[in-house]
DNA sequence: CGCTAGATGAGA
DNA sequence: CTCATCTAGCGA
Protein backbone atom coordinates (compact mmCIF):
# COMPACT_ATOMS: atom_id res chain seq x y z
CA UNK A 1 0.00 0.00 0.00
CA UNK A 2 1.14 3.29 -0.74
CA UNK A 3 1.08 6.01 1.88
CA UNK A 4 -0.23 9.72 0.98
CA UNK A 5 1.12 12.80 1.58
CA UNK A 6 -1.20 15.03 3.34
CA UNK A 7 -0.80 18.37 4.15
CA UNK A 8 1.15 19.75 6.97
CA UNK A 9 -1.72 21.21 9.61
CA UNK A 10 -1.61 23.89 12.30
CA UNK A 11 -0.24 22.16 15.08
CA UNK A 12 2.71 20.96 13.34
CA UNK A 13 3.79 24.54 13.45
CA UNK A 14 2.41 25.06 17.55
CA UNK A 15 5.95 24.04 18.95
CA UNK A 16 9.10 24.60 19.03
CA UNK A 17 10.76 26.44 16.41
CA UNK A 18 13.88 24.08 16.71
CA UNK A 19 11.63 21.47 16.53
CA UNK A 20 9.38 22.52 13.65
CA UNK A 21 12.95 23.19 11.89
CA UNK A 22 14.38 19.50 12.20
CA UNK A 23 11.15 18.31 11.30
CA UNK A 24 9.89 20.28 8.01
CA UNK A 25 13.60 17.94 6.57
CA UNK A 26 12.39 15.70 4.27
CA UNK A 27 8.49 17.38 4.07
CA UNK A 28 7.64 17.98 0.54
CA UNK A 29 7.14 21.82 -0.30
CA UNK A 30 4.52 22.72 -2.79
CA UNK A 31 4.77 25.95 -4.69
CA UNK A 32 1.54 25.79 -7.83
CA UNK A 33 3.28 23.24 -9.96
CA UNK A 34 6.66 23.24 -8.28
CA UNK A 35 7.05 20.47 -5.71
CA UNK A 36 10.72 20.09 -3.75
CA UNK A 37 11.65 18.19 -0.81
CA UNK A 38 12.72 20.13 1.98
CA UNK A 39 17.10 19.06 2.62
CA UNK A 40 18.27 22.66 4.79
CA UNK A 41 15.97 24.53 7.14
CA UNK A 42 16.63 27.17 10.03
CA UNK A 43 15.24 27.62 13.63
CA UNK A 44 14.61 31.44 14.73
CA UNK A 45 13.24 32.17 18.07
CA UNK A 46 11.99 35.79 19.53
CA UNK A 47 13.26 34.74 23.47
CA UNK A 48 17.05 33.94 23.61
CA UNK A 49 18.18 34.58 19.94
CA UNK A 50 19.37 37.66 18.72
CA UNK A 51 19.58 37.32 15.15
CA UNK A 52 15.82 36.57 15.00
CA UNK A 53 13.98 39.53 12.70
CA UNK A 54 11.94 40.46 16.44
CA UNK A 55 14.82 41.28 18.42
CA UNK A 56 15.36 44.50 16.18
CA UNK A 57 12.28 44.84 13.59
CA UNK A 58 8.89 45.98 15.06
CA UNK A 59 7.02 45.22 12.43
CA UNK A 60 8.04 41.81 12.58
CA UNK A 61 6.67 41.86 16.06
CA UNK A 62 3.18 43.21 14.66
CA UNK A 63 3.31 40.42 11.98
CA UNK A 64 3.91 37.72 14.73
CA UNK A 65 0.85 39.22 16.64
CA UNK A 66 -1.36 39.06 13.73
CA UNK A 67 -1.13 35.94 11.69
CA UNK A 68 -1.25 32.09 13.12
CA UNK A 69 1.27 29.57 13.31
CA UNK A 70 1.73 28.49 10.09
CA UNK A 71 1.44 31.71 7.68
CA UNK A 72 4.26 32.25 5.38
CA UNK A 73 6.52 35.20 6.53
CA UNK A 74 8.69 36.81 3.24
CA UNK A 75 11.18 39.73 2.98
CA UNK A 76 13.84 40.91 0.97
CA UNK A 77 17.56 40.79 2.36
CA UNK A 78 20.21 42.15 0.49
CA UNK A 79 18.32 44.35 -1.25
CA UNK A 80 17.79 41.76 -3.95
CA UNK A 81 17.08 38.07 -2.34
CA UNK A 82 13.63 37.13 -1.08
CA UNK A 83 13.76 34.86 2.30
CA UNK A 84 10.81 32.30 3.01
CA UNK A 85 10.10 31.88 6.84
CA UNK A 86 6.79 29.99 8.17
CA UNK A 87 5.50 31.60 11.93
CA UNK A 88 6.05 29.23 14.46
CA UNK A 89 3.92 29.86 17.77
CA UNK A 90 4.59 27.08 20.32
CA UNK A 91 5.27 27.48 23.54
CA UNK A 92 8.32 29.42 22.14
CA UNK A 93 7.45 31.63 19.33
CA UNK A 94 10.20 32.13 15.88
CA UNK A 95 10.52 31.23 12.77
CA UNK A 96 11.94 28.64 10.22
CA UNK A 97 13.67 29.71 7.29
CA UNK A 98 13.52 27.13 4.51
CA UNK A 99 16.71 27.21 2.98
CA UNK A 100 17.21 24.39 0.04
CA UNK A 101 14.82 22.21 -1.61
CA UNK A 102 15.35 19.45 -3.93
CA UNK A 103 13.45 19.65 -6.73
CA UNK A 104 11.12 16.88 -7.48
CA UNK A 105 8.55 18.06 -10.06
CA UNK A 106 7.58 21.38 -12.31
CA UNK A 107 11.50 21.84 -12.36
CA UNK A 108 10.77 23.25 -15.54
CA UNK A 109 9.35 25.91 -14.54
CA UNK A 110 11.95 25.96 -11.99
CA UNK A 111 14.82 26.26 -14.02
CA UNK A 112 13.44 28.88 -16.38
CA UNK A 113 12.49 31.22 -13.40
CA UNK A 114 16.31 30.74 -12.50
CA UNK A 115 17.54 31.24 -15.89
CA UNK A 116 18.77 27.75 -16.53
CA UNK A 117 20.57 27.07 -13.34
CA UNK A 118 21.67 23.31 -13.40
CA UNK A 119 19.79 20.81 -10.58
CA UNK A 120 22.68 21.56 -8.10
CA UNK A 121 21.89 24.90 -8.41
CA UNK A 122 18.67 25.27 -8.46
CA UNK A 123 16.99 25.97 -4.59
CA UNK A 124 20.85 25.20 -2.86
CA UNK A 125 19.94 28.68 -0.96
CA UNK A 126 17.18 30.37 0.48
CA UNK A 127 17.53 33.19 -1.98
CA UNK A 128 17.49 30.86 -5.22
CA UNK A 129 14.57 29.00 -3.71
CA UNK A 130 12.62 31.92 -3.46
CA UNK A 131 13.82 32.54 -6.91
CA UNK A 132 12.94 29.31 -8.56
CA UNK A 133 9.35 28.57 -6.62
CA UNK A 134 8.85 32.67 -7.73
CA UNK A 135 8.04 33.55 -4.06
CA UNK A 136 8.13 37.46 -3.41
CA UNK A 137 6.26 39.96 -0.88
CA UNK A 138 2.86 38.90 -2.42
CA UNK A 139 3.05 35.88 -0.55
CA UNK A 140 4.26 37.20 2.93
CA UNK A 141 0.93 36.75 5.33
CA UNK A 142 -0.18 32.81 3.16
CA UNK A 143 -1.62 30.53 5.25
CA UNK A 144 0.47 27.59 4.68
CA UNK A 145 -2.26 25.44 5.86
CA UNK A 146 -5.37 26.25 4.17
CA UNK A 147 -5.70 24.62 0.98
CA UNK A 148 -3.77 26.74 -1.26
CA UNK A 149 -1.34 26.31 -4.03
CA UNK A 150 1.32 27.33 -1.30
CA UNK A 151 2.14 24.81 1.66
CA UNK A 152 4.13 21.43 2.91
CA UNK A 153 3.73 17.94 2.85
CA UNK A 154 4.05 15.29 4.81
CA UNK A 155 7.31 13.27 4.94
CA UNK A 156 7.55 9.47 4.35
CA UNK A 157 6.97 7.41 7.50
CA UNK A 158 8.96 6.14 9.31
CA UNK A 159 12.11 8.25 8.14
CA UNK A 160 15.00 6.61 8.10
CA UNK A 161 17.07 9.47 7.15
CA UNK A 162 19.67 11.29 8.75
CA UNK A 163 19.44 15.10 9.90
CA UNK A 164 22.64 16.58 10.49
CA UNK A 165 22.42 19.87 12.95
CA UNK A 166 24.87 22.71 13.15
CA UNK A 167 25.30 26.37 13.60
CA UNK A 168 23.29 29.15 11.29
CA UNK A 169 24.95 30.32 8.76
CA UNK A 170 24.89 34.61 7.01
CA UNK A 171 24.20 36.00 10.01
CA UNK A 172 26.23 38.05 12.42
CA UNK A 173 24.48 37.77 16.09
CA UNK A 174 24.10 34.29 18.16
CA UNK A 175 26.00 32.50 15.96
CA UNK A 176 26.58 29.48 17.77
CA UNK A 177 23.49 28.13 18.10
CA UNK A 178 23.10 24.51 16.65
CA UNK A 179 19.77 25.45 14.57
CA UNK A 180 20.58 24.52 11.16
CA UNK A 181 19.25 21.51 9.95
CA UNK A 182 20.23 19.52 6.76
CA UNK A 183 19.25 16.13 5.20
CA UNK A 184 22.50 13.84 5.00
CA UNK A 185 23.51 13.03 1.47
CA UNK A 186 21.43 15.58 -0.18
CA UNK A 187 24.20 16.46 -2.22
CA UNK A 188 22.93 19.94 -3.43
CA UNK A 189 24.64 21.89 -0.75
CA UNK A 190 28.31 22.73 -1.66
CA UNK A 191 27.41 26.55 -2.18
CA UNK A 192 26.09 26.90 1.24
CA UNK A 193 28.98 24.77 2.57
CA UNK A 194 31.24 27.62 1.22
CA UNK A 195 28.80 30.22 2.49
CA UNK A 196 29.51 28.79 6.02
CA UNK A 197 32.84 28.89 5.42
CA UNK A 198 33.14 32.75 4.07
CA UNK A 199 31.14 33.25 7.88
CA UNK A 200 33.40 32.02 9.41
CA UNK A 201 36.70 33.15 8.65
CA UNK A 202 35.21 36.50 8.78
CA UNK A 203 34.56 35.53 12.26
CA UNK A 204 38.09 34.26 12.50
CA UNK A 205 39.39 37.53 11.05
CA UNK A 206 38.27 39.62 13.86
C1' DC B 1 39.14 24.59 -7.58
C1' DG B 2 39.12 28.87 -3.89
C1' DC B 3 38.31 33.49 -2.98
C1' DT B 4 36.81 38.44 -3.57
C1' DA B 5 33.97 42.31 -4.82
C1' DG B 6 29.87 44.34 -5.90
C1' DA B 7 24.95 44.58 -6.80
C1' DT B 8 20.81 46.73 -4.38
C1' DG B 9 16.60 48.17 -1.17
C1' DA B 10 13.84 48.04 3.22
C1' DG B 11 13.80 48.92 7.93
C1' DA B 12 15.20 51.26 12.24
C1' DC C 1 24.00 52.05 8.98
C1' DT C 2 22.90 46.72 8.75
C1' DC C 3 21.51 42.85 6.70
C1' DA C 4 18.73 34.73 7.08
C1' DT C 5 22.62 36.30 -0.49
C1' DC C 6 24.33 35.23 -5.14
C1' DT C 7 27.25 35.47 -9.08
C1' DA C 8 30.82 36.79 -12.17
C1' DG C 9 35.40 37.12 -12.57
C1' DC C 10 39.95 36.46 -11.18
C1' DG C 11 44.10 33.72 -9.80
C1' DA C 12 46.33 29.31 -8.96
Amino acid sequence: MREESLRLERGFFERDPVVCARDLIGCKMICGRSVGRVIETEAYATLGDAACHTARRASTRAFLANHPAGSAYVYLTYGMHWMFNVLIKGDVEGFVLVRALEAESGSDEMVARRGGAVARNLCSGPGKLTQALGINLSHNGLDLCAAGSLGFLTRASPFTERIHAGPRIGISAAKTLPWRFLLEGAGVLKTDCNAGKVVAKRANAQ
